[in-house]
DNA sequence: TTTTGAGTTGTTCGA
DNA sequence: GTCGAACAACTCAAA
């Protein structure tokens, strides 16, 4: 009897799950293992929200085991002594996982695999979170690419890959002792999750149902429908694919498919292949660059004289920055725990631009605050926004809230779902409130400073303050 | 080899 | 009302 140990962490899926299909292959008992060991993940041990998911992610997984006669072995403690317990305990011979690319997660690893293979034990790793392994994908000078379009090119002319693998056959089965999920403590002390729940269901077959219901019915007009945040046009899928309960590859699958039933149009699907894309880059990047989550990748960034203003900061986290489309942003995340991709945009411009705070301030929270936060996404896109990063949005592209607010969510539907005390206000002044006359304030019930905040800066003084800055930074030599 | 042009997501100002 | 220019500096590939 052969037996091997599969290392789950960010592959939550049975599907298209690379490690967990060949150990299947090659062994004769699988040992699903999840080992709980956050502290080894710091300074990026994962935040409420996403403990939220996890939890239940696992949950999920485990039940899914179940019903094909195995189950999840849950530990505690450090992983590489409780790999050696577990080895110990079955005797296994192999242990199998898909890479982790986060750099303290991915040198955990690297010391582990040595470790495992000096005892004899074999490892075996597989890319099966990505399309691309990072590294394999170089400019000409083989180095990393800095731009997207030349990026996503080289990644195109490589194929989009092989199809998607179907589940293990059979697992044999296990009868290890394990913790229970609940004894992981991942859900919240205080019951702030209602919103969670309503809004989310975590697992592998919930993110199946969503990539189907995407690709039949927001697909189609994906290229322009995701840009309005008051509309469901986006796929949703994020959370699922930074806990893998979804492979990218099942992405691609699912949208390839549909374009060949002509049930979709060629741009819907580029479109969100290129949002893979920009998933792919943000991962490589990170491999490439691990410094990304915490130094601005630009070294002229590192002298940029940003502010510490507290007050700022917590009128933005607590969505009460007195402008309409922050604010419902902001509670949408705070809420849901996830926000419209073009909110993102403009929270982030208005934190890191007109309000001068850092920017990893601000993927600070959003780490703790996203059910799909992912460190090589959300260091990159900052740093993209901040105008530090690769690629990155010029010092002068500041998002202008009011203007942005008027042209993607021109019928206020998005602003009033968030925020119920604008609701009596007539569109007119829905996304500038503090510019209603005092007798509209009054007869709509919304006074400014009372029932809504004022608004905690002058836009066109701190866009003009943000533009001299930026312009100012000095020129270093180039790394 | 050198040159040229394009490059996710914007705003404002003046003609 | 619409339109183009200005707001830098750099990366990468094609000509």
């Amino acid at each position: 009897m052969k037996t091997c140990i599969v290392w789950l962490r960010q592959d939550l899926r049975l599907t298209d799950n690379p490690a967990l299909y060949h150990a299947a292959q090659q062994s004769d008992v699988v040992v699903p293992v999840y080992i709980h060991a956050p502290e080894e993940l710091e300074p990026w041990a994962p935040g409420a929200a996403s403990r939220w998911w996890r939890h239940h992610s696992l949950t999920a997984l485990h039940d899914a085991l179940r019903a094909r006669g195995s189950r999840l072995v849950i530990r505690r403690g450090a992983s590489r002594e409780s790999l050696q317990r577990l080895i110990r305990e079955t005797g296994a011979g192999a242990v199998y996982w898909n890479h982790l690319y986060e750099p303290q997660a991915a040198r955990r690893d690297k010391h582990i695999a040595a470790w495992l293979r000096e005892q004899g034990i074999e490892v075996h790793a597989y890319h099966g979170n990505l399309l691309y392994p990072p590294g394999s994908v170089l400019n000409k000078e083989h180095k990393p690419f800095r731009v997207f379009t030349p990026f996503w090119r080289a990644c195109r002319q490589q194929g989009l890959g092989d199809p998607p693998l179907p589940p293990p056959e059979s697992l044999g089965e296990c009868r290890l002792k394990s913790e229970t999920v609940e004894a992981l403590a991942l859900l919240p002390k205080i019951a702030w999750d209602h919103g969670l729940y309503t809004h989310w269901t975590p697992g592998e077959n919930a993110a199946r149902q969503q990539l189907q219901s995407f690709c039949d019915e927001t697909l189609q007009d994906y290229e322009k429908g995701r840009d309005l945040p008051g509309r469901a046009g986006t796929s949703r899928l994020s959370p699922h694919l930074a806990f893998g309960e979804l492979s990218p590859r099942q992405g691609v699958g699912a949208v390839l498919n549909s374009f060949m039933n002509n049930a979709t149009q060629g741009s819907g699907m580029d479109t969100f292949l290129s949002e893979l894309g920009w998933r792919e880059f943000a991962y490589h990047t990170l491999h490439h660059f691990p410094r990304v989550t915490d130094q601005p990748l630009n070294p002229r960034y590192e002298a940029f004289p940003w502010r510490n203003d507290q007050r700022l900061l917590q009128a933005w986290q607590q969505g009460e920055t007195g402008f309409p489309i922050i604010d419902a942003g902001m509670r949408q995340l705070w809420h849901t725990g996830w926000m419209h991709n073009r909110v993102r945009m403009i929270v982030a411009s208005f934190l890191t631009k007109n309000g001068l705070q850092p920017w990893q301030t601000g993927a600070r929270w959003f780490w703790d605050t996203l059910v799909d936060a992912d460190l090589a996404s959300n260091s990159f896109n900052w740093q993209w926004v901040a105008g530090c990063g690769l690629d990155a949005a010029p010092y002068f592209r500041i998002f202008n809230p009011v203007r942005q607010s008027e042209r993607f969510d021109p019928n206020g539907g998005y602003l009033s779902e968030w925020l119920p005390e604008l609701a009596g206000l007539p569109l007119r002044w829905l996304h500038t409130p503090w510019l209603a006359p005092a007798e509209i304030q009054h007869t709509c019930n919304v006074r400014i400073g009372v029932d809504y905040p004022a608004p905690t800066l002058d836009l066109n003084n701190s866009r003009k303050r943000a533009l001299l800055l930026f312009r100012r930074l000095p020129s270093t030599a180039r790394d």
